[in-house]
DNA sequence: CAATATTTGTAAGTTTTCTTACAAATAGTC
DNA sequence: GACTATTTGTAAGAAAACTTACAAATATTG
């Protein structure tokens, strides 16, 4: 046996059993981290127990995960595969000008950076307290942007009810706009060039005494005196056109504050969107839950 | 204390005693394999006892020799994306465990590292290339993946025709299924709980024929044997459960990947889009332009 | 060059990681 | 649908990795 770890592992797919498959498609996506992991870390990650690891390990071929890790080692060689390594790597790429893209890694990065920081505020706090307690919770975004609000909503349904997303689909936006302003509140997401929906919609629903929160990109003129809150999300990473990519993080951060804030109550609630989500499409690996 | 293992070694150079400082040159010229050791094969390779090695990781302010590894994983060494000492502040705040957050930030962004790496791989080239000249390009995406589809298929959409969202509004999945299967290709967005429409429409575009791009999470096992092209995003940010937000970034690349596939005849489309937004939607700032 | 302080190693612990034995669960077969 | 074979998990034991206590060696200081 000459191979590397990564061709063992491949082969293995074929012929494994369910757990060792796992395991295998895990090592394989992970294969740079692995250095890191023990057996036991690897076991609970994807499920299995300790001494699956282990066995798996000796069925490719190798003592043991240790083992496994050793010769990780050797077929590594010598490209850069540390974090600090990799991203010195693309960095160095970009100032020779070979890589045009790499150069943008920075600025995303940096644009993380501006968002945790903006989940430290007091405004965020403000927001996702407001998410968590309000009853009907309603997002939207135009053109791009709608994949946005699209996935905060996603994510939202999981923990609480009464969340949706609200599009011009009905020729106003009624749903929110003649409900009850006390128990309502609006995220939208948006950036340039900025839709006249966002900007009415926005009025509109200031005027009727609905919170409004506007993420959007540092460009945005037309929002700060108008909104509640505006979160200011960098788009200029060297690509063709602004990119709101982060702005998905910051709607992971704001689901990942209102899970914090709801506690535990949330588990029963997505428990059950879980088991409704198998019986109505079913996951992979089960049949279709029946409610038997 | 927020320097990064480098940083520290280089500094304990100044101070350390004989033996500490051939231990940190040691490890400075080897860092990265040092995963791969132990504190006692360390002792071995530069002629110092066990204890010793654990003792020099707690004078350089780590707990023991695995700390120091487990610091390296995270590690992304210099920070030039930095305008302010503010990360500083967050990463103090996530070694001291008051900011769960924080410690997802480092996460994250070595998140964006793998997806800037994986830009460059043959595969993404491939898929970029068929994006851009495949006649119907079709983004699916179930459950929290949703959005990231309707990313992709917004932003493509402004560079070319015949881009869909694919879902089961329908009841199957007919617009791409029994289509050409040499004129359509397919994007799929997953994370766990894999829906199990995605497997089934997999399985079913790629009998047809059909080539099919998987974007999902490292703990996917069902899709590497049966796309065309897996892409594997990390996921665990120290959140509440996994943020596929990163999948954002990489749907935007692959979008700047289409445009430079296209060149400059894309920018008609574009300019139309845009002025038919304007005719049925508008802007902010200009009115309803009624193609005078 | 004592006398003291610091550094380092040895040997025996402690904890972590991995393995083995066996039982429970799952899948395959007639 | 019972029977067998395979896979997987549990619990206990072995091995490895790391730590502590203390003594030996090496610096440092007056």
């Amino acid at each position: 046996m000459g191979e590397s770890v990564r061709e063992r592992l491949s082969a293995s797919l074929t012929t494994a059993s369910k757990a060792d498959r796992v395991l295998a498609n895990f090592m394989l996506s992970e294969l740079s981290s692995l250095p890191f992991e023990t057996a036991a870390s690897l076991a609970s990650k994807v499920n299995v127990s300790e001494p699956t690891v282990g066995r798996f390990c000796r069925t490719v071929g190798y003592k043991s995960f240790k083992d496994l890790k050793d010769h990780l080692k050797q077929d590594i060689g010598q490209k850069p595969w540390l974090v600090s390594d990799r991203l010195h790597d693309l960095r160095d790429r970009a100032k020779a000008g070979e890589d045009q893209l790499a150069a943008g890694l920075e600025l995303e990065i940096s644009a993380l950076v501006a968002i945790y920081e903006l989940a430290r505020s007091e405004e965020w706090a403000r927001v996702v307290r407001r998410l968590a307690t309000t009853q009907r919770v309603y997002a939207a975004g135009f053109q791009t942007e709608r994949g946005m609000a699209q996935i905060l909503v996603n994510q939202l349904q999981y923990l609480r009810d009464g969340v949706q997303m609200l599009d011009l689909a009905g020729g106003n936006f009624a749903e929110l706009l003649a409900s009850d302003p006390k128990q309502s509140c609006l995220v939208i997401f948006e950036a340039r060039r900025y839709s006249r929906l966002s900007f009415e919609l926005t009025k509109t629903a200031k005027a009727a005494g609905i919170p409004v929160t506007l993420v959007t990109d540092p460009f945005c003129d037309w929002g700060r005196d108008l909104v509640d809150e505006m979160f200011v999300v960098p788009t200029e990473f060297n690509q063709f056109w602004e990119s709101t990519a982060q702005m998905a993080s910051l709607a992971n951060l704001l689901v990942n504050g209102v899970f914090l804030e709801l506690g535990p109550k949330v588990e029963a609630r997505m428990e059950s969107v879980t088991q409704l989500y198998s019986q109505f499409t079913g996951y992979v690996g089960k049949p279709v839950n029946r409610t038997s």
